[in-house]
DNA sequence: CATGAATGAGTATTCATTCAT
DNA sequence: GATGAATGAATACTCATTCAT
């Protein structure tokens, strides 16, 4: 309280908005939507249902700006990760791997994402909608780069891309799933040389982003 | 009315009972698992809400009969459709494509399966879970077999199934969320020849089975 | 079914009626009345729903001529345990011993009788009154009789034959509630003793009709 | 409206849970427990169904709240009126007058305490039989006090204490449910006068105490 | 800005009772 | 007479949202 008045008092107000956002997190993350009252986000960013209600008009909102940032930053941490590299097949290869990598990290990350659909309903499906269009854009870009290239045959890239995070997305959600779930890398090899294989990359190429992959890890 | 004096008493019970499993199965597809309340059911089946609770204990038990017998319905159209190819690869490709046609003429069923599960609770979690092992696993027994057979390099079959079904699922559901579909079976050429060079199927018999797809439809 | 059809029409409905009071009797003893579904009547009869309400108008009905004919049983024991007993005195320490008794070997119909009250509400309480006014009006008589005999001084007998009976009805439904209870008879001599006392009745006859219990006994 | 604003707010919250205790206490008297519903007490204490819902967990806490302030306030003031007497029979004499005096005052009260208690169902089995047994544990200690002093011959005092409780039961309960209910205390010489001799106490302390009472009325 | 009391629409489920067959 | 399918009123409890203080 007392240092709390020391600060800016637009601060302050930021500062309590994204408790707020953490304890959705938090909760969304281990209840799903449905099971998480407004009551619990507010007693776990210590304030009142009336101070959730200041920083957002709905318990909607909360969830879709979460579902965003939690986005975004995944989308952010990717394009780091793939900032210096000019192969778009190899950038593909380390898009994937990144976000195996930060799943298997942040299991709270994937549940949010992937499975608390369940009870979101109707809220839900636009944001996964959006969500899952984003992430397979991406791939579809970098396989029209790869197409451009020239180093695979031309292709539906809009379907492969999805197919591609299908994929993806269904290895991840078959491992949240799991009662005793391994490492989530695991699968990595496999899949990666599914992925590349699926459209037209040659043999020795993908020898060689399975042996970077290696080194990373 | 008059029509029904003429039918068994038995028979009025089961049609009924249809009654209100076809209207569940409409809203549950309208408009979500937890949207859809009793007395809509009720209203759509002319029962009233206690004629529903004759006939299944809990709205839960209405939902979970219906996933079943609609994962039912569709396993044994593909397993027929499956039945007198030998070779598993052109099984695989058949059962793709019967799926995808199947959802295609039936987009409710699509939604109730594919996406309705959102939205109804952790009490599904398991229920999807199974739903999307059994197909994953049906995937993985036709690699299993291609590899004994030969016909393909060994792999991780069990990722591969995962994959294959997360791809195909994607593709789906997309389709599903989308505002003017196009037609699903576009996306089969393109799919399956990713799916099948995944696996490391050459393309020679990439071509062919395309060509027997193009043939059937 | 076949011996069944033997028999008068008449019979067989009586027989089933019966049948129907009978598992009344039991499950309202064990679950209360509000707790008893018909269904579970006409389960436990083998009838059908329709077959209770054929015999009875209502539940209520049910339940109200249970309670009417076992205080008859009840009432029909103690008349004939009395009848060759000029003393009245003597009468009400039989008549409380016989239903101590009775109570003792039949706890579900104490149950019935005493505790089912709960989860009946207004029904019960009509009822209960009728019973309780009836063999509180019982006990004046006794007393009435003594007076009248000069056994015992001039009281209100009116009051003393409801403190009696609430006497009575104490110790049975503390025994009822009780989680380990012991022999209800053996509070008898006490209860006797208290009660012989409590209109003016000298000890030395208390000690003979304590003595005479324990001879029966 | 006005009047409260000037209230702190905290008083305010006190007051309105009052309310609803109030409401529910005379619905409960009047209907009993199961014949009352949550929106009777809202509507009673001009409160909504949430009102109530934040003020109580269940419908049952309630019930059980009143069942135990009510008995508190009663045995508050049995202790109170019985304070200064060091007499243990004189003592029980009060107390049983004093329980008379109150209930003549607050049929409602006896209600609630006596009769309602019925109809609550099996769960408050046990809140009966602890207030039962709480008074009739009462009872015990004054008469273990009034044999330890040499007053009243040694007897089995748990007896007696359930038999005194259950004779004051029983005339409360008939006046109750007396269609003309006469004066509650004019049964008071009578059974003060019954209980005493059933223990034994002798004719001279009779006459005084119930002189005593005639002092007091 | 924050609080928390208050609101009230929404929901699954139960069950006595009816009645067509 | 018997059956059991159907009815619909009744009810406790939840929770997003509002708003006076």
């Amino acid at each position: 309280m007392t240092e709390e008045k020391a600060r800016e008092p637009q601060e302050r107000g930021r500062e309590r908005r994204e408790r707020i956002l953490d304890a959705a997190f938090t909760t969304f993350a281990e209840r799903g939507y449905r099971d998480t009252a407004i009551d619990d986000i507010a007693r776990g960013s210590e304030t009142s249902k009336g101070g959730v209600y200041f920083h957002f008009p709905t318990k909607e909102a909360i969830f879709r700006e979460l579902m965003r940032t939690t986005a975004d930053r995944l989308d952010a941490k990717v394009t780091r990760a793939v900032a210096d590299e000019p192969d778009p097949i190899a950038a593909a290869a380390i898009a994937i791997r990144t976000v195996l990598e930060l799943f298997a990290g942040h299991r709270r990350m994937a549940r949010l994402l992937f499975l608390d659909a369940f009870g979101a309903g109707r809220v839900f499906h636009d944001e996964v909608d959006r969500l899952h269009t984003r992430f397979a854009d991406r791939i579809t870009g970098y396989l029209d780069r790869a197409v451009a290239d020239g180093v695979i045959p031309p292709l539906d890239t809009r379907v492969a891309g999805q197919a591609w995070f299908g994929a993806l997305n269904e290895i991840v959600a078959r491992w949240l799933m799991a009662e005793k779930p391994g490492h989530l890398l695991d699968a990595y090899p496999t899949l990666l040389a599914l992925l590349l294989r699926s459209v037209g990359v040659g043999e020795p190429t993908v020898a060689t982003l399975l042996a970077a992959g290696e080194e990373r890890g």
